[in-house]
DNA sequence: AGAGCATATGTTTACGTAAACATAGGTCAA
DNA sequence: TTGACCTATGTTTACGTAAACATATGCTCT
């Protein structure tokens, strides 16, 4: 068992083992050299104590901790569990950590979160996107300067990163769909959206759709954003109302979510889709599948972009070193338009 | 801008106002007695100096660093973001942080993980579920004894707990949706789950579904487990393979995902729900609300119990205190069945 | 056999912070 | 007027680790 009260050091262990505390760092951590008879004798104590490493200590003596922040806008929304959790992949592989905190969204909660999370000096940081304050943007440029802190943005690559950006072109995403539902004959096309004018990555698709869409001689005819958090109920609510009063014959939506909310709506209603109305989204969530209609949707590689920013923070990366050296730089992992049933 | 190179210091800071580095420790700290001119030249130094609080140097001072571990068995299932998402919450209210990591339904991955976080000190550690190996207990015992780290086990409160469980009674869940469906007048059921046998909640459901139903005079005809995660897909396919070669009147799945995923194989095969077979589910998703038929299932405080569990890790929960005192102890934040359309 | 050197281990120190203890200067009562 | 007592600040130290430097032991080569 554990010690009385206070917790176990190298100095315990290297007491029991009858060396010194450096030479149970050695052997911990399989550096310099050690003699097979002292490696089996540290072990050996240090098990028998229990001993755990302290990371907190290993941190403050290198000049950074195994440590990377993560900001995420949202757990609420599929997308960045899957984004964190390649991250976390990547960072396991490395030996690291995340700590992450979750801004909603907000610009004023990301500056004090960033603030908050470079308190663990962290070797890296990602952030969602490029847009931040300035006041998040110089709170970074002291770390970088500092302490040569890794920033990777990632799902949009649409404007200037940091250092380095991992993600998609939005606004291209956006174009790409506007084509589609022209190409099927749709013309007069309405938008629902959600977390307001916050999800600026949602904005620069609907630019890009609008757009090509107007280029195309179609219509955007109505766009609505509701304030909060996108979901299923919300789409098919959303749907519902829009429907109520204009009959588009296309329906964009800022995520699958909401876009599989409209489906169930038009499903429950009798609502031919994409006879009457069509439907499309954004993100190819497994939802989109597995839907008695294949939802039209622009598929992301949310876990791919999660964890090639996690190699890059991690420092392993090849990427990363090029980064540094020619300044900002743009990682674009594509995404793809999957037509469905629904167009 | 920052320094040079090497980042702030207290120690800079203090020079720059001209006091010494104890004197910024207690004007940022906002500790002891400070005088208000003292204090003004203090934070000026600092936000000048783009001063950033090293929480590794105060973590290894103190006796506990402020950040809470935090064990999940996956990101696949909307589930577990959702408790992450409370226990952040909590933690944040505190000023806490969450360093996570995913054992991917393993035990011996859990193992690992439980050791790798607990070498950064943590105040507490959140664990899924009461079933963890030995050698997890050993490490958690130890670290127990030897920092008071606070110990909270969610979702499950079917066992003993080490310290303290946060979470729903799982097998008179799987009664209780035993008796619904027996009551609706289905006899001969079906299981379908993921995760193999990892996953031990959703096999304690299938127990008490299973003997209740006995009891009640049913029958469960078939009982099968996919060995990968959950999703949609997955309980489309399954509900396929299995309706190819059975006709149960109901099928109870583990989970919603699958549960949604078997509605959509029948909606789009023209299947008669719950006229030729019953769905019923566990969790209530959103997307069991949102489908054109409500699915009947589970209802369980996820967000919840992420977010008692949170206040219980940071310490300001009296509940925690009677934990301490008491030993062991459950907090049922209770299930609820919602009858809906598909049974 | 002695110089030279590799190998294994020990000693000192610094990372940045905050608790504990120390002290200068002022206030106030008798 | 003196000393007892605050109040605001300074000094020292320890948290646990690992880099840098120091040393002992034995081995190789001529």
């Amino acid at each position: 068992m554990a010690k009385d009260n206070s917790r176990t050091t190298m100095g315990d262990v290297a007491a029991r083992a009858g060396v010194s505390q450096m030479t149970v760092s050695r052997v911990l951590n399989k550096s310099g050299k050690t003699s097979q008879t002292v490696r089996d004798r540290v072990q050996k104590a240090a098990s028998e104590l229990g001993y755990v490493h302290n990371r907190l200590a290993t941190g403050l003596r290198m000049r950074f901790s195994p440590l990377v922040a993560v900001v995420l806008p949202t757990l609420g929304n599929r997308v960045f569990p899957e984004v964190l959790n390649g991250v976390n992949d990547a960072l396991s592989e490395a030996g690291l950590r995340a700590v992450f905190g979750v801004s909603e969204y907000d610009d004023a909660q990301e500056e004090a979160l960033v603030r908050d999370l470079l308190s663990w000096q962290p070797r890296g940081i990602l952030l969602p996107g490029l847009e931040h304050s300035a006041a998040t943007r110089a709170a970074i440029a002291g770390a970088v300067s500092a302490s040569g802190t890794r920033v990777v943005e990632v799902m949009d690559i649409d404007g200037d990163p940091i250092s380095v950006a991992v993600g998609v072109a939005q606004a291209e995403a956006g174009r790409e769909m506007a084509r589609h539902l022209l190409a099927r004959g749709h013309r007069r096309i309405a938008y629902l959206g959600a977390q307001g004018d916050r999800d600026r990555r949602a904005a620069k698709r609907l630019e890009g759709f609008a757009e090509a869409l107007r280029a195309g001689g179609g219509r955007l005819i109505v766009s609505r954003v509701s304030e909060g958090p996108s979901s299923l109920a919300e789409g098919r609510q959303m749907t519902a109302d829009l429907l109520s009063t204009t009959k588009p014959h296309a329906i964009y939506y800022s995520n699958d979510d909401l876009a599989a909310g409209g489906l169930m709506h038009c499903l429950a209603n009798g609502i031919d889709v994409p006879g009457q109305v069509a439907l499309a989204g954004f993100n190819g969530l497994d939802i989109a599948d597995a839907l008695p209609l294949r939802l039209t949707t622009t598929r992301t590689p949310r876990y791919q972009i999660g964890f090639q920013a996690g190699r890059i923070l991690a420092g392993d990366d090849a990427g990363a070193q090029m980064a540094s050296v020619s300044g900002p730089r743009v990682i674009d992992l594509g995404s793809e338009l999957v037509a469905g049933d629904t167009t």
